[in-house]
DNA sequence: GTCTATACGCGGATAGAC
DNA sequence: GTCTATCCGCGTATAGAC
């Protein structure tokens, strides 16, 4: 009843960090192998060369953010709700596995030409779901008529980079570096994104 | 009266090309040799080693957007339109000069370790003048008191994001691919973020 | 100013001992 | 299953001829 090699956690551990550091063609099979504290060989025996490790590692970071999407749309009633609390599950997993983010922002970097295939299909169905919320609400009358793709991309863009530049905006700017737990990304971007940046009486 | 030597841009642009589609520690100083079609001795002449390279290439970059964002500010009267107008210039420089978003989302993925500290000092001018653009719309009592520097990195993580992923995006839904060109990408953007997702009456 | 040739170490990957 | 040793090509960088 145990049936996950242990190791091979580890390794897939040690190899995102190093992807998520350098890139997949920045990254080193030998330093992966040193952080996870493997021999080389042993890495090429448990899980394969380089392509396979990041294979997996994407696979295994894909399969977080879809299953929190998931969870925010089985925990909502309303259109509204849904967007809320996938923003919030979306904030909240990309501080807890910042790397994933990463990862993400460094395909989109390089017209995904690392990714792999079943990447892209899951990318895909990610899309067609979250469209399909927002097609809803449009339909329901409560969301304007807005560019489901637009608003994907200002989501997971914005959260994106605010997760992984949390860092850095306490250091260029501590005394405003604006929203840093996941809570307060969340809640500033849900804000704007529901609201709008004009007040009312001056929409256009 | 030629004060600029050719052959630099010409590196520069293969180098900018190599880091963008490589990363930094992906990018091969061969390979930017290769393609600016000069000798590797020559590069090393006449601009310096990798991180030189980068550098010049990150500064020249930033000095391409930081002219946009200037020349948008110039050209408008009111907050709103100065927002809208600096969507556009971004977006269409973005999309002009695909290789720099792709170098800035790298830096992002990367926490900024590669950024030269020029490039950190261009940063944080950018943050404050579009900053102080929007507490100029919150005291005007046009924009409701959103968070700063949450609607910068909306505004450049989905422009970044549509504009890299454009190509893709047709590839993998042609049917409905979303914003394609700059002028699409910078309306879209700008009616959600002005206007928000909810019809007004919605609003939280 | 530019090119050829090369130093020297690190890269991915594997054969074969244990 | 795991480790040592090693192959071989590519990486950055430069010395020195022209």
């Amino acid at each position: 009843m145990s049936p996950v090699k242990i190791e091979e956690h580890v390794i897939l551990d040690a190899a995102a960090e190093e992807f998520a550091k350098l890139g997949y063609d920045g990254a080193r099979v030998d330093s992966i192998a040193r952080i996870a504290g493997v021999n080389k060989a042993t890495l090429y025996y448990r899980v394969g060369d380089k392509e396979e490790l990041y294979r997996r590692v994407v696979l295994r970071g894909q399969a977080v953010f879809h299953n929190a999407v998931i969870q925010a749309i089985e925990n909502s009633e309303t259109a509204t709700e849904t967007v809320t609390n996938i923003l919030k599950e979306i904030a909240n997993n990309a501080l807890e596995n910042i790397l994933i983010p990463s990862i993400i922002l460094r395909e989109i970097a390089g017209n995904a030409k690392t990714l792999p295939q079943e990447g892209l299909d899951g990318l895909k169905k990610f899309m067609d779901t979250t469209r399909a919320i927002v097609t809803m609400g449009i339909e329901d009358g409560v969301f304007r008529d807005v560019d489901p793709t637009a608003l994907q991309f200002m989501i997971t863009g914005a959260i994106f980079s605010l997760s992984l530049t949390s860092r850095m905006r306490v250091l260029v700017n501590s005394d405003n570096p604006g929203p840093i737990t996941p809570d307060q990304i969340a809640v500033s971007i849900s804000d704007i994104l529901l609201n709008g940046l004009l007040k009312e009486g001056n929409r256009q």
